[in-house]
DNA sequence: TAACAATAGTTGCATGTGCAACTATTTGAA
DNA sequence: TTCAAATAGTTGCACATGCAACTATTGTTA
């Protein structure tokens, strides 16, 4: 019957639950730092937490924290300096390079954001024991690993 | 220590991972699909699989089961009617509807996805157990009522 | 019935994305 | 040392996305 052999593949597995799930929490994401008057993306969020943990990351080293192609960063970053979050300064060392740092309204537009994740954190565990979060992270990386067998640990 | 502080909120939860894992899973999904020399991205190989189980349902209802806004739909399905995978046909009820039909070449590239994702889960869900599937799926689903608290099962 | 409200779909605008081609600079090798 | 290869970043192109405003049609209500 053909409604059930279409169940066979995708529906019963994993793949539409993350996909779901994802949309879900890029939702309440966006929703979220919007509500709380922050001018700022999800992804620009992420770029803000990056260079708050080690400002003056070149733009490669940023697109390889974030997961992103280089050219997706670049604009990104292009918007961040737009809104004063970020500057490009070129390397003296090597003029190919450009180092990336939080300015003084990006680091406070970050320090912002982080209440504000961190309630919606709260809200997305709420009633997940710290077990099933261990247990879901070590499926998850299982995924992970399935599909990029080299990186062992990639965190 | 900030390092210590900045781990507390949200390196340590799973929406990172999931990000990851999403990333991960979307790029393999999009690869698997070009080098199978399947001229369609993922989200219209979604709409393609609901018109496979459900030929002739409307735009709202498309956008609905995809979780997408009507908007980002209507312009799948015309990159779709492009390529001559589905037609969209004026309902005589209700004219404002439209009700969209899979054409033989839409039926038939989807039929060739079939073994391509089928591969690719194989691959991604490689040394996971039923159970631990199990297991996953029932933690993204509470991730998911913790959202969304009204739609208790989603499917 | 006439006017207003609701609904389906489209479009403008801004966002984010990867790939491939391009520029500028640096590195490496003949 | 000079010329080719590698590298960092940018840009064009095509794709996908949500929101808000808009059109056309249908439903409702006074």
């Amino acid at each position: 019957m053909k409604t059930k052999e279409v169940h066979i593949d995708f529906e019963r597995s994993i793949g539409p639950w993350l996909g779901r799930t994802m949309k879900l929490l890029d939702y309440h994401m966006h929703e979220a730092l919007q509500s709380a008057g922050l001018d700022l993306t999800k992804e620009q969020m992420v770029v803000l937490k990056k260079l708050h943990q080690k400002d003056g990351l070149n733009q490669n080293e940023l697109a390889f924290l974030t997961y992103r192609d280089k050219s997706s960063l670049a604009r990104l970053l292009s918007k961040m300096e737009r809104k004063k979050y970020i500057i490009r300064k070129q390397s003296t060392d090597d003029k190919r390079v450009n180092q990336v740092f939080l300015t003084k309204t990006g680091r406070a537009t970050y320090l912002k954001t982080r209440p504000v994740i961190k309630k919606l954190i709260n809200k997305m565990e709420q009633n997940i024991s710290t077990e099933e979060k261990v247990q879901m992270i070590d499926l998850l990386q299982k995924v992970q690993v399935n599909f990029e067998p080299e990186l062992t640990f990639n965190k």
